[in-house]
RNA sequence: GCUAGGGUAGGGUAGCUGGUCAUCCUAUAGGACUGUGGAUCCUUUGACCCGGGUUCGAGUCCCGGCCCUGGCCCCA
């Protein structure tokens, strides 16, 4: 017996009912961001190594579809899109207008193991906000993340916080313990804080500072730090955008790029991959040989913003199957004609079945039956049924079509 | 990379204390009902993940692999 091939590991095929659940999606999401003022750009599946090792060290190669083309140039597909987008934009868009408002939708690879919410080949939604370097920036770009999640009709939390306050108390520290002390932080496991760091007090401290619920208590925590007015008008300018999210100054994010304001957010229904969002200030033009641009943005997870929707069945276009006896075959040609160029999903038989299965077929499939038989050729009208009530009428093609469309409209 | 559970027709399942043509639902294809039909009836198609081992005999037990579903790690 011959082997079935099967498809990659991690990957997914999607049919119809999935596929235009998601395209809904993606709708919804593209005019959400488009009410922001942020235009679509793509980048090439695949760039060259150096660009994502630049941005996130070598030991990301394991973890990325890496190879050799046969020009011998390395390359990987792309595993993430805020590094095309950056580059994209020191190669091309320097002298753009500042601000520039991009947002992305794009699949991505990692070679990960694959568990809900993660696959191998996954899609990702997100903005850039490039050249703006203030507090209305910063919560511009949160307030667009919200605004995304919630018309993508995701259940979520949104925690923002600032990298500033947790680095004011740890910036004496060797910098690997820093690095153990913000994953403890990140995590909030404060068994693993007290082990990595044997100076009970500044714990105690830390502690404090991600377990403080407003700005007060968090600053009185850190003393005056620089960047106070920037996070105090950051979150003043949130609540205007009545945003609502969870302080929360012990998001660290995985990378050292990030620069100053950072927020996630976490659906209610998914397992261990919850994280739906994720993003933050950053600086990352310069090491793609621009100039040394501040830069906000995000990334949602598209595929946990589908597992988070869950099963919603999309709504079918009104359909309408041409149903003929061979009498009326050549006749139901030109109905079917009709009714798309009215826009209508029509369909008709294909295999030259009798009138009940061609009756039967239609049943599964389409909302209206139009029958075009013998009669309805003698007399140059057609027989249109409504499936869901069962009524059906005698009628010229043009009031069939209009009858169907006016229908299908409201 | 670590770990738990699991893979039986296209989908969903029974069998799993080794032993007749592997069960049922659905689906598919064909037919009956020959212009109001989504029904019903008859028939058809179609599966034990792959490889090895134990055994007279393996869907069933053992080992390895592949894949799936969770949980760790990681999460750009």
């Amino acid at each position: 017996m011959i082997v079935m091939i099967q498809k990659p590991r991690g990957t997914r095929d999607f049919f119809p009912d999935e596929l235009e659940a998601r395209r809904d999606s993606e709708e919804t999401m593209r005019r959400a961001v488009s009410r922001w003022g942020y235009r679509e750009v793509a980048t090439p599946e695949f760039e060259n190594l150096e660009l994502f090792t630049l941005r996130s060290g070598e030991g990301i190669i394991e973890e990325m579809y890496a190879f050799q083309d046969k020009g011998g140039r390395d390359i990987a597909l792309r595993p993430e899109l805020t590094a095309p987008v950056l580059r994209m934009y020191v190669n091309e868009a320097k002298v753009l207008n500042k601000p520039v408002r991009w947002f992305y939708f794009g699949d991505c690879f990692r070679y990960e193991r694959p568990q809900k919410g993660r696959y191998r080949q996954f899609w990702q939604f997100g903005i850039e906000l490039i050249g703006a370097d203030t507090s209305s920036a910063d919560a511009e770009v949160i307030a667009v993340g919200y605004d995304l999640l919630r018309s993508a009709g995701v259940r979520f939390e949104l925690r923002v916080g600032h990298l500033a306050m947790m680095k004011s108390l740890i910036v004496d520290l060797e910098v690997d313990i820093q690095k153990k002390v913000r994953g403890c932080l990140d995590k909030r496991d404060y068994g693993a804080l007290h082990e990595v760091l044997p100076d009970t007090g500044r714990a105690d401290q830390l502690t404090a500072l991600i377990e403080s619920k407003n700005l007060d208590d968090a600053f009185a925590i850190t003393g005056a730090i620089p960047e106070e007015e920037r996070i105090r008008e950051t979150f003043a300018i949130l609540d205007a955008h009545e945003v609502p999210y969870i302080q929360n100054f012990g998001i660290a994010r995985g990378l050292d790029y990030y620069t100053g304001c950072v927020f996630e957010a976490f659906a209610e229904n998914l397992g261990a991959e919850n994280q739906i969002m994720g993003g933050g200030g950053y600086r990352l033009a310069h090491l793609f040989g621009g100039e040394d641009t501040p830069s906000c943005g995000f990334a949602i997870g598209f595929d946990r913003v589908m597992v988070s929707r869950g099963e919603e069945s999309p709504r079918r276009p009104v359909t309408v199957a041409v149903v003929a006896t061979p009498e009326g075959r050549i006749d139901s040609i030109r109905v079917a004609s009709a009714f798309r160029k009215a826009g209508v999903r029509t369909i008709t038989d294909l295999l030259g079945k009798s009138l009940s299965a061609q009756l039967s077929q239609a049943a599964k499939h389409a909302d209206y039956v139009a029958v075009i038989g013998k009669r309805e050729v003698e007399e140059g009208m057609i027989t249109l049924r409504d499936l869901s009530t069962g009524e059906q009428k005698q009628l010229t093609i043009e009031d069939a079509v209009a009858g169907v469309v006016g229908i299908g409209v409201s």
